[in-house]
DNA sequence: GACTGCCAAGCAAACGCTTGTATGGTAAAG
DNA sequence: CTTTACCATACAAGCGTTTGCTTGGCAGTC
């Protein structure tokens, strides 16, 4: 009598680790099919054909990081929305998980933004459309929350709101560098005045 | 004596535009490299091959294509500053604009949302990196301007303010789709109040 | 301690296919 | 008779993937 056990693709070495690594720096940086298992090869020091030692192919690369990316990130969400005591603490603590996130695993994060959209229309990435559908819920029912409560502004499309909100954040990972000017925190902060009390002076 | 002409390869034909227009909306759709210039063949209904009786390259389409988006949003940002009253207006105008430019070239738009981060490093492609700066500072003056005024509230890097609402208004491009219950106007108007006053209920 | 069997990790070389591009020809229009 | 737009065919390079093989190390058994 075992434990549940991974299939021995899915057993994490610490070699495998390491490659899906390089693998998503390379496609956050380059793209998806601008990227040849020769590069990630080259990368991780061995011949392209070596890699099959570890994957099947380089569709189920992309499928482990992404699926493993958003696995987390869903985790952490989920467990927001269960302790959220009021929406607009619920808010702020998914934008600053977000933040965080950027700041955790820009690779993953620039992945997802590049290729999500057109990979979601393959067959076998069905679990992509599925998992946004239930980040997008948790969101939204936070926004739909305040406005209720009386805490947010009663106009506006909760949806479009989330969009809005999601896009700007998820983007930072395309510009913002550590070591500058700005840590995770500054950023989260300020886009938090930002978003709470908008642009114009009272 | 002859006024400045146009190469060959830049004489706009009517069937050049067609083709161009078929590129932009395959390459926004799928990426760059994973377009292949028999797809975008095949779509006008030629073979591949004759496609380089009107463009000299595969790369020669993209440049031409992001140029002369690129032109035209700079042309726009250019009158907008130039007579642009109050920087609150401003601001206002250039959000507009930017949200019309997605109304009526979204192939263009998601093409430079996706590809344009990785092809400004790419020779050849300098003048990204050049007209997306004069864009930038055009923004950051108008919200740096309002600050000045006291009409934006004095706290928060205008850098980074101008890059969230950058972000929030073109990645638009990705999910709206006219004809659903939300048009550009109503879009635009939505991130105005969202931009200006907040989230927050007074 | 030597021997055996096994396995993870990688190499070297090739496979069939797709890629962007070049070339010579053709048919219609002016 | 030149120009424009396209076809048909080809080509070299690069792609993801497969194959057969080598190597080093880690059990367990004699």
């Amino acid at each position: 009598m075992s434990t549940v056990t991974k299939t021995k693709q899915e057993q994490s070495s610490e070699r495998r680790e390491e490659i899906l690594g390089i693998a998503a720096r390379l496609i956050a940086q380059r793209g998806y099919s601008a990227t040849t298992v020769r590069d990630i090869a080259e990368e991780a020091g061995i011949l392209s054909g070596s890699l099959y030692h570890h994957f099947a192919s380089k569709e189920a690369m992309i499928q482990e990081i992404l699926h493993g990316f958003m696995d987390r990130l869903l985790t952490r969400y989920d467990e927001i929305a269960a302790n959220a005591t009021d929406p607009r603490a619920g808010i702020d603590a998914l934008i600053e998980c977000a933040f965080e996130t950027i700041g955790r695993e820009p690779s993953a994060v620039g992945l997802y933004q590049n290729e999500a959209a057109f990979l979601a229309t393959q067959p076998g990435f069905e679990f992509l459309v599925a998992e946004s559908e239930r980040i997008e819920t948790i969101w939204i029912g936070q926004l739909r929350a305040g406005q209720s409560a009386g805490v947010f502004r009663p106009e506006g499309d909760p949806a479009v709101t989330y969009r809005f909100i999601r896009d700007a954040v998820w983007s930072t990972v395309r510009w913002y560098r550590p070591g500058g000017r700005h840590t995770v925190e500054s950023m989260s902060t300020q886009f938090l005045a930002l978003v709470h009390s908008g642009l114009d002076a009272d």
